[in-house]
DNA sequence: CTAGAACCTATGACCAACTCACAGGTCAAA
DNA sequence: TTTGACCTGTGAGTTGGTCATAGGTTCTAG
């Protein structure tokens, strides 16, 4: 396969897949006549892990680690599910923040929403975030 | 005030004062003689206000335009209102993909910790990873 | 046989929002 | 006066690609 077909196959870009060729993720071989890099079932596979893995927010450095083991016949499975639980800790983390995020917007909101419509003189949303108090700044502030 | 002064004084690192700067978020006067920058009580305000803003996820050029209406005496308070409804669709729509990502993720280690401890023959978990179905890729399948 | 389309190559710039490093200038205290 | 802490500007690095450019190759149609 060339790169086309093989971006194609996986349906990402061609750029991607010369992205993570450079990035050494994929080994393609080469005809010397014109320098083509040339696909195998092998990197389809590899290609397709890399994607569903970025998608878990595994970075391509690990990415690499992981088929590297793989390609040693070592089963890289430990230190995936390492990296796999610490990742799912961080979405975890993640997501409470943004939930807290949001119910302080929502608040501001609906605060904003009570106040004269369009108000020309004001700086009502302006001062709501000048007033933002972030509890990560003001440790102690919440409880 | 001088850089330092200014970047504790509003808990940042003296590389974001002057990288601020730069993006002309703020204005400080200079002298002449040591081309030394130095920034006023106003420039604090929108120091501060500009890190209250980023947290809430308006981008820097989105923060220039609100400072620079403020300049001119508008009250930017309407675009700020767009602008923060628009960034409240977003955050929920990140809870919800990384919600879904997180009960995926949590129903693969569980799938994995039903298996043969630490076993060193498989790929249990790179199986899983290259067997994860991507809802956003199959659509209609999750229905 | 040859023109053009569609592909291939490598390299490097660009995105956001900083962060870090470097080389050299300034200033206050000991 | 020397040390150390600060200041300056510039440029590079971070992440995961995307896009542009310039030039080489292959395939298809006329």
């Amino acid at each position: 396969m060339k790169v086309k077909e093989l971006a194609t196959a996986a349906d990402v870009t061609p750029d991607t897949v010369r992205f993570y060729t450079r990035e050494g993720l994929l080994r393609p071989s080469r005809n010397p006549d014109n320098n083509y890099q040339y696909y195998d079932a092998e990197d389809l596979r590899r290609l397709r892990f890399a994607r569903k893995a970025r998608q878990l927010g595994f970075s391509l450095p690990e990415i690499r680690q992981i088929l590297g083991q793989a390609d040693e016949h070592h089963s890289p499975c430990p230190m995936v599910r390492d990296v796999f639980e610490q990742r799912l800790a961080e979405v975890e983390r993640e997501i409470a923040e943004l939930q807290q995020l949001r119910t302080r917007m929502v608040s501001a909101l609906s605060a904003w929403q009570e106040m004269p419509d369009g108000t020309p003189d004001g700086h009502t949303i302006c001062r709501l975030i000048e007033h933002w108090d972030d509890p990560a700044t003001c440790p102690g502030k919440e409880h």
